[in-house]
DNA sequence: ATTACTAATTCACGAGTAA
DNA sequence: TTTACTCGTGAATTAGTAA
């Protein structure tokens, strides 16, 4: 591998798939290297059967074989496989188990209520499903804080005031709901909040030590619409 | 530009527009180069700002960045430029002029005219348009030999053979027909004959000398329907 | 295990030249 | 003008080693 595959694809944008007429220095001026090289260069993608080449002192008909097609199309497909799996789906794999109940109290303030309903579509469950996530989720929901989150504002009573926080729309083994990630949380990277317009635990039949699958989709974003 | 962007693409592959946790060790089997190489290049893509990275003794976290992606990006669309290019039309260009009339004697014979109704569609006019075509136009002429053609079989009467050819489908200025290839002919490479269920002359309003415009489209191959 | 040096080698590049 | 050599230089890779 020395440049050779660019070297394809340089003639392919040329024409090359067709057949293209061109000489060595513009080859070369069009690859950013010297004549020499870009002489080489064709040499050795003929000698590799990559291209049917013809010199006529002038220039040279060049035209990419079906074999140096191959190796475009291949790069291609890795290429398209990059950028089609970016839109892919992120799934956390998580086990439920029973925490604080604190999820309960908070998602009950009408300081947090409304804002769910408002940005999420839906009205909370009073009450949040625990999961403990597994090593390969937690690199996932780093991803996750990049994305466009609905975002929750902090609001004060006249006690205290409650922090803010992200939310993303996400299904829970096919089921709506959300994960809810406070501004500042106090408790470790392994534990994944989930809220729903179901109470889960009922309607997913789940105990502690069950596994759930939570799957967000990029193409979901910020909408609020159901789905 | 030293394999720099494969190894990008490597990563990516990998899962690296995520956070993707890898040694060089086993960066280097998935590049197929050298440990050394393999740990050089991470950390070369890291000063460059195309991988965000953190070692942690047992290997490293890494994660492609926007700048990085933008390079992939780029490289994907290259290549989606050469393989939707490929299922582009090919244009000809060619100017109109006055041939021998051997078109207008040879299409009027039963054996061909059926032929052509049966394997066009159309019913041709009595009469072939000539035209000259460029330079370029003659490279892309050889590509249509290449493409499945409609075969025109020979056949004979009384008094003599009359030989196969090959059609392809075509628009001329927008209007339907097929350019005709016997498979002997005696005449230039420059030579292009089209067949219409129009007569072209009138139809387009053309003279000798005008410039028209042949669009050959992959998509309608073989196909017979009008469109 | 790792990553990251330094030194040796190899190999790719480009200048010069011939055809 | 071309393409295609040879050859010297320099860059990239790998082996070895340290941390």
């Amino acid at each position: 591998m020395t440049g050779e595959t660019e070297a394809l694809k340089r003639l392919a944008l040329l024409g090359g798939c067709q057949t293209l007429k061109i000489s060595s220095v513009v080859f070369a001026k069009e690859t950013k290297t010297s004549m020499q090289t870009a002489a080489r260069r064709l040499k050795d993608l003929e000698d590799k059967g990559f291209i049917e080449r013809k010199i006529v002192g002038d220039g040279q008909y060049i035209k990419i074989s079906e074999g140096g097609l191959n190796i475009l199309r291949n790069e291609y497909y890795e290429y398209k496989k990059i950028f089609e799996d970016l839109k892919a789906p992120i799934v956390f794999l998580g086990e439920v188990f029973t925490g604080l109940g604190e999820g309960q109290y908070y998602i009950s303030l009408d300081g947090y209520r409304r804002q769910l309903i408002d940005k999420l579509g839906f009205d909370p469950f009073p009450g949040t499903l625990n999961l403990k996530i597994d090593e390969e989720s937690i690199l996932r929901v780093r991803e996750l804080s990049e994305i466009d989150a609905v975002k929750i504002d902090p609001f004060r009573s006249e006690k205290r005031t409650f922090g803010g926080g992200k939310c993303y729309k996400i299904k829970i083994n096919g089921t709506e709901g959300a994960i809810i990630v406070p501004d500042r949380t106090h408790y470790s990277k392994d534990l994944m909040e989930i809220v729903s317009p179901k109470n889960l635990r009922k309607r997913l039949n789940l105990k502690d030590g069950d596994i759930v699958e939570v799957v967000y989709d990029r193409r979901w974003g910020k909408r609020t619409e159901k789905g």
